[in-house]
RNA sequence: UGCCUGAUUGUGUAACGGUAGCACGACUGUUUUUGGUGCAGUUUGUCUUGGUUCGAAUCCAGGUCAGGCAACCA
């Protein structure tokens, strides 16, 4: 009992909240701007702000922050839903800060009225020039001295579309020399004529972000509003245009966003490797986004688990990929059916065997005793992979090699007699002798080995196409990286291989999660189809014999 | 030469003035019909200098370092 999990800082805010009764309960937001897919990073703050509710028995909105028609589209929208649904999380309601817009003109309206905005007509330069410096103070124009009635008359002028694109701002007036470089006159509205993908041509001018966020917050009620640190000097804007207008107070709260080793994480760099086409799609196997990551058969519960892991904090961070891979090893591994798949085939002859074939049975799954078996037929000719057969054998090689026994997973124990080689002197064929008291499951020979082998059947085997995943960058640290992310690259991050399958795996559903024995876990991919299998590896096993070699 | 954040082991994250712990990674050993899994163990850490205190990662003062802030983006 005593061991409950120690609280987040946001967790000891909320429940200190609570525990005061400065709420009954508490309603949070996932805000995203619909103009990019979610990545992991999005998945942070999902798991967060849903996490936050589950957890002190309150709700979370869905608000998409929709004020730059420019950029924004309903593609995004629906892929941004679908998502948030496959991380497996129920919003409370749908909102759109779009639907605001008129509440949000009336609350300008306010400020215009009570002398705390102004029309002001200089250009974006101009605007620029006059904010001053971080170390300079800023100063003011003639526009900012315009009255409350010219004002109120300019910026309805503004609405009904009397001016064009950029000719005007609507301005908050603050303080020119705040040291805070966001109180200093933040611009409200601009003039933009986009189509929106909600409101259409309705409107001409659209609220800027620090006019839009707070107030959606305070018309939905929202108690914590939960966003990332680049946020922090918004913060004085936010409340101050929530105590200007007298509305309800929500309250923001900042933490770390998540960085990750060999990937990057901002919309607008993952946009161009899809753009630039260093990548395939937003949802490329390889892509830290949530659809990337479905793809290639990351599961919901294990990034929900790897939220959970990293935890939440004000500081800078950079997790280290192992623990997304820990992640989901760990689910794969207790759900995963277990197949047999070969990628880099040589032939193994059984000169003893003349049943012809037989079908052998093979665990599903060795972490679910309730797994069932599968049939696996067996033959006198097999495909193995070339890697587990050496001519001449270091002293810790389990496998196959002149004289050396091995175990074939699920059938018998063979010992190599001889091996062919072709003109190029690559092996090509393994000759064994099993031993046909060792068969899986009524071993009476007596024999150990020290090595298990998957195979495939060579008359059995069906050919799929594997896409053997590695990291999209070379270098850990991009941030750190000097220069263009793009130069770091990993040129080799997609190896498409032809292997021989096992053919329980054709007749598998299309959601199955996979482990290929001894190779990975696998996913099939969203192109793969019965007559064309594709596969997608998600994660290799651990490999300590890889390991083991490098020294 | 302003303002705002932050600094605990390789990477994350706890410890709320009282034994610096947990996870991942790495490394041992062990089990194993996956060199997988499991199990047991190891793993040079509180940025720095002062101060307060019986006692400081924690409080105070100075310094250092890192990140953010001057888009008609969010």
């Amino acid at each position: 009992m005593s061991e409950e999990k120690s609280l987040n800082f946001i967790e000891e805010i909320i429940s200190q909240d609570l525990a005061l009764g400065k709420y009954e309960s508490i309603l949070t937001r996932f805000p995203p701007e619909p103009n990019g897919y979610l990545h992991i990073g999005h998945a942070k703050s999902i798991c967060l702000n849903f996490g936050l509710a589950k957890h002190f028995g309150g709700k979370t909105n869905l608000r998409f922050d929709d004020t730059n028609p420019a950029k924004e589209d309903i593609e995004y929208v629906d892929s941004i839903k679908e998502d948030v649904k496959w991380l497996g999380f129920e919003w409370a309601k749908e909102c759109y800060a779009s639907d605001y817009f008129d509440q949000l003109y009336a609350f300008a309206v306010i400020l215009i009225e009570k002398g705390l905005a102004y029309v002001d007509d200089s250009t974006a330069e101009e605007i620029a020039q006059q904010k001053g410096t971080p170390t300079v103070p800023g100063t003011g124009n003639d526009y900012r001295n315009r009255s409350i009635q010219e004002n109120l008359e300019l910026f309805a002028a503004m609405k009904a579309g009397k001016f064009a694109d950029g000719e005007k701002v609507l301005r908050a007036k603050i303080d020119l020399a705040s040291p805070n470089m966001h109180m200093r006159d933040p611009l409200l509205y601009r003039i933009k004529r986009a189509h929106h993908h909600r409101t259409g041509d309705a409107w001409c001018i659209y609220p800027m972000y620090d006019f839009a966020h707070g107030q959606s917050d305070s018309i939905e009620n929202i108690t914590h509003s939960i966003c990332t640190l680049e946020f922090i000097p918004h913060r004085a804007l936010y409340d101050w245009c929530i105590e200007q207008l007298g509305i309800y107070a929500s309250h923001q709260y900042e933490f770390a966003r998540l960085n990750m080793t060999y990937t990057v994480m901002s919309k607008r760099k993952l946009l161009q490797l899809v753009e630039e086409g260093h990548v395939e799609s937003w949802d490329d196997p390889r892509m830290p986004t949530i659809s990337g990551m479905r793809r290639r058969g990351y599961t919901a519960g294990s990034i929900r688990d790897f939220c959970d892991r990293i935890g939440i904090a004000k500081r800078e961070n950079i997790i280290d990929l192992s623990l997304l891979e820990f992640c989901v090893r760990e689910h794969l591994n207790k759900i995963a059916q277990r197949r047999m798949v070969v990628t880099n085939p040589i032939k193994l002859i059984i000169t003893n065997y003349d049943k012809g074939e037989e079908v052998l049975h093979s665990e599903n799954n060795p972490e679910d005793p309730n797994g069932g078996t599968r049939e696996v037929p067996f033959s006198n000719e097999l495909w193995i992979e070339r890697e587990d057969f050496m001519e001449e054998p270091t002293k810790k090689y389990f496998r196959l090699g002149p004289g050396l026994s091995v175990r074939l997973k699920s059938a018998y124990i063979v010992t190599c007699e001889s091996f062919e080689k072709d003109a190029a002197g690559n092996i090509t064929t393994v000759h064994v002798t099993y031993h046909p008291d060792s068969k899986s499951g009524q071993d009476t020979s007596g024999m150990h080995v020290k090595g298990t082998l998957h195979w495939v059947s060579a008359k059995h085997a069906v050919p799929v196409v594997l896409n053997e995943y590695d990291r999209l960058f070379k270098v850990e640290d991009l941030a750190a990286a000097e220069g263009d992310f793009k130069d770091y690259i990993n040129a080799d991050s997609l190896k498409k291989v032809i292997a021989y399958a096992e053919p329980a795996l054709s007749n598998d559903g299309l959601d199955a999660r996979f482990q290929f024995l001894r190779k990975g876990y696998f996913y099939q991919d969203t192109k793969s189809t019965k007559d064309h299998l594709v596969f997608n590896r998600t994660v290799t096993l651990k490999d300590t014999w890889a390991k083991e070699q490098k020294k």
